[in-house]
DNA sequence: TATAAAACATTACGTAACGTGTGATTCAAG
DNA sequence: CTTGAATCACACGTTACGTAATGTTTTATA
């Protein structure tokens, strides 16, 4: 038999918390002295060691009441819906981690907070590329829109990097000659890099080429496709019909 | 100007969220009217925008405020640590994940709850497999625990279910004659499967194997190769001394 | 302009899982 | 039997609101 400071002692769980699962009577101590101190038992341990585990395992006491309180309880659909909603969560972060992964990259470039880049990207993350694509957009098919998402969530976090820093060597020379070398490459630079990104599918690529062009002519400030407004577009033409023309 | 009411409407946020806003003084409106109606006009629509991207963001309404309040607030280096956070979480998630498939294989193989099973996965992802291992093992090295945690977490979940698979089937023939084709099949099965998820490093496999040997002897129950019991280990030997003698 | 209906303000309690006290009581040791 | 430590019950605080309840202001209609 162990009193609460013992107990608490040898599980590490805090005298405060043993109260609270008394309260709850999640855990009620097998006796008490006359005084009305509390008592625990092995089988109280025990349960305690469930409760902590079960816990760990993300349910909630009232969950975790229910359950040992039920011997019949289905265990194995229980744990199967906690993967499922852990699974979810992580679908969450790994949103949540992209958009903030894009802010910190908008904030570099930038150099302050632009909200309406932020509140984009978040638009992007929250409700898929599709919502922000789509309005009016004849170059872009659903089936695009499709593959742009599942390239874009292909992409690593270097992948991400180096694509920014691409646009970000083009952003700081955007007023260099475009016929000049340095120029080509620069270009040069960033098309592989797409190329890349979509896997080779040179009609994807063209597809979205229009639908940029388009929007950055008639939308408000092309955000979309962030960090690439319509003087970065207008710099890329203009490099290749120089180098086009030049040969 | 907007009432409440319409804000609400236009943003998607409950009225009283907008009441517990100026209740706070994160959001106060901008004038009022004579019977003391909230007025809020673009500014604060603007700031309202900006507190729902920063809860997005997973940031509490006191940071929000104090960020908001703060002209020179770094928002870099703010942003970073939300990264940090996140990343940190879902950390905890891919442990509690590959916890949570543990349990529930273990529930599928024993047909129900087993306690100290429970226990000791959790042990092994909340410490990792060094604590679980390491006491007294002449066998393992600590390179060797550093090994094994690495291809233990490069395991996919397919890889964990072949395994697992591997290991219920010979549980379910566990008494038939090891001299048999079936058992010879069932033990090269598990062995090329244990040969692949540990890349072929026939030194760790053999310590591994040692290790194992000893702990079913003198451990508790074995527990920390689960589902690999006594049984188990005594099966795989006899087959293979069966059919190597047979040769 | 009178009145009904809608919107709004204010107050307050509830949530989950305890942390952090407070004063009163009980226990173990000398 | 007297300390001092342990423990008791009680209660308020935490986050970001939801959910009433009640009274007041604004708006729409007659």
């Amino acid at each position: 038999m162990y009193s609460i400071g013992q107990l608490s002692k040898q599980t590490g769980v805090t005298v405060r918390t043993l109260d609270y699962y008394d309260e709850i009577n999640l855990i009620t101590p097998s006796s008490k002295t006359s005084g009305g101190h509390r008592l625990y038992d092995e089988d109280n341990v025990m349960k305690l060691q469930q409760v902590l585990a079960l816990k760990y395992m993300g349910f909630s006491l009232e969950q975790i009441k229910m359950s040992l309180r039920d011997s019949a309880n289905t265990w194995q659909q229980s744990i199967n819906e906690q993967i499922e909603m852990v699974h979810q969560e992580k679908e969450r972060l790994n949103m949540l981690e992209k958009a903030l992964q894009g802010i910190s990259y908008s904030i570099e470039f930038e150099g302050e907070m632009n909200w309406s880049i932020v509140f984009n990207i978040i638009q992007l993350f929250q409700k898929g590329p599709e919502h922000v694509f789509q309005p009016h957009d004849e170059h872009l098919s659903q089936e695009d829109i499709q593959k742009m998402m599942q390239f874009n969530n292909q992409m690593t976090e270097e992948d991400i990097e180096e694509w920014m820093s691409s646009i970000q060597a083009i952003q700081a020379n955007i007023d260099i000659d475009p016929a000049s070398t340095k120029a080509r490459e620069l270009a040069e630079r960033w098309m592989t890099l797409a190329d890349n990104i979509f896997d080779h599918d040179e009609e994807l690529l063209g597809n979205m080429w229009q639908s940029m062009e388009q929007k950055e002519s008639t939308d408000d400030k092309g955000i979309a496709f962030y960090p690439m407004d319509q003087k970065f577009i207008a710099f890329i033409k203009e490099v290749y019909i120089a180098h086009h023309e030049g040969e």
